[in-house]
DNA sequence: GTGTATGCAAAGCATTTGCACCTCC
DNA sequence: GGAGGTGCAAATGCTTTGCATACAC
C-alpha cells in the first residue's frame, strides 16, 4: 500500500537532495502511516524513532516531500494533515459532535464533483476540506 | 437582511447582560456586515469605529452572540468566519488558485446532502468547511 | 454597592524564519 | 571544500487566559 521508503529516499537523491539520518528517520515515519496524520504528531514519532531532530526539520522535510508530489495534505477540522498522495481521492465526513470520522467512496465523490462542476463551472476537490456533520449515532440518538 | 442591532441589544438586556459601549460597536459592526468576517478583521473594524477596544473583548463578545444563537461560524480556508445565524445554508467554494470564492445557491446543497444523507447516514453540513477546488476561470486558463 | 465586563500583559500553540554551524557528497 | 541541511532560538499570528480595575445597573 504505502511507498517504500527507499522509493522515496531514491527519489530524493536522485533529484540532488542530501541523505541524512533526520530524513531517513521522517521519510520512514510517514511511509508506514496509514491514512493521516498532523504535522505535529509526526514530530512526536519521528521524535520517538530519533530523539534529538527538531521540529522545524520536520516541517521542512514535510513541506519538501508534498512539493516532489509524494504527500499531499488536507483540511480535518482545525488542524491541516498529511498523507500518501497516492491515496484515494475519498472525502473526510467528521461529526461534529462524536468526531467520529468516516470516508465517502470515491464513486460518491466522483458523482457530486460532476454535479458541482455541471451547475456552477467550478471543479471542487472534496478531498481538501473535510465536510462536517452529524454521523447516523449521533443523528439516531437526537 | 441583517437582524435590527437594537434585537440583538435587546435580547443582551433581557438575559440580564450589561450593556457596555464596546458591545454596542461589536454588535453594530457584525451586524451591519454582509457574508462573513474573520474574528481579526473584525477587531480592526471596531477599533476603527471605537478605539480603545481590546482584541480579547471581541473575541469574548463573538462567543456570547455565537452561544445566543445570532452568529455561526464557518471555516473558510484556514481561518474561521462568523455570519449571521440566520444566513442561508450556501455552500462557499473558494479556488485553490487564485483565492476567489463563490456561494453554491441553497437548492443544490440541499441535494447534496440528501445525496450523501441517502447514502451513508451522515448528515454533511456542508457549509461549516468551505469547499476547495479550481473556479471556471482558473481551469480555463490552464 | 456589587458583580460583571474590560484592558492589559502574558501565555499558548503550531508553525516559520534567520542564522551559525555542521555534514554529506 | 562547498552547497545544502540541521538545530537553536526567536518571531510569528491568532487566540485565550488570569487578574486587577472600572463601570453598568
Amino acid at each position: 500500500m504505502s511507498p517504500d521508503p527507499e522509493l522515496v529516499l531514491g527519489a530524493l537523491k536522485k533529484r540532488g537532495y542530501r541523505m541524512t539520518p533526520q530524513r531517513r528517520a521522517i521519510v520512514a515515519e510517514i511511509m508506514q502511516t496509514e491514512g493521516h496524520i498532523a504535522p505535529h504528531e509526526l514530530v512526536q514519532k519521528v521524535k520517538d524513532r530519533l530523539p534529538g531532530v527538531n521540529d522545524s526539520t520536520v516541517y521542512r522535510t514535510l513541506d519538501l516531500l508534498e512539493e516532489m508530489g509524494f504527500l499531499s495534505h488536507a483540511h480535518l477540522g482545525r488542524a491541516p494533515s498529511y498523507h500518501h498522495a497516492d491515496a484515494g481521492d475519498h472525502i473526510h465526513l467528521i461529526c461534529a459532535r462524536c468526531g467520529s470520522s468516516q470516508g465517502l467512496p470515491e464513486e460518491e465523490s466522483a458523482a457530486m464533483k460532476e454535479y458541482v462542476a455541471d451547475r456552477t463551472g467550478f471543479m471542487p476537490d472534496f478531498t481538501h476540506f473535510a465536510i462536517s456533520g452529524l454521523c447516523a449515532k449521533c443523528r439516531a440518538s437526537d
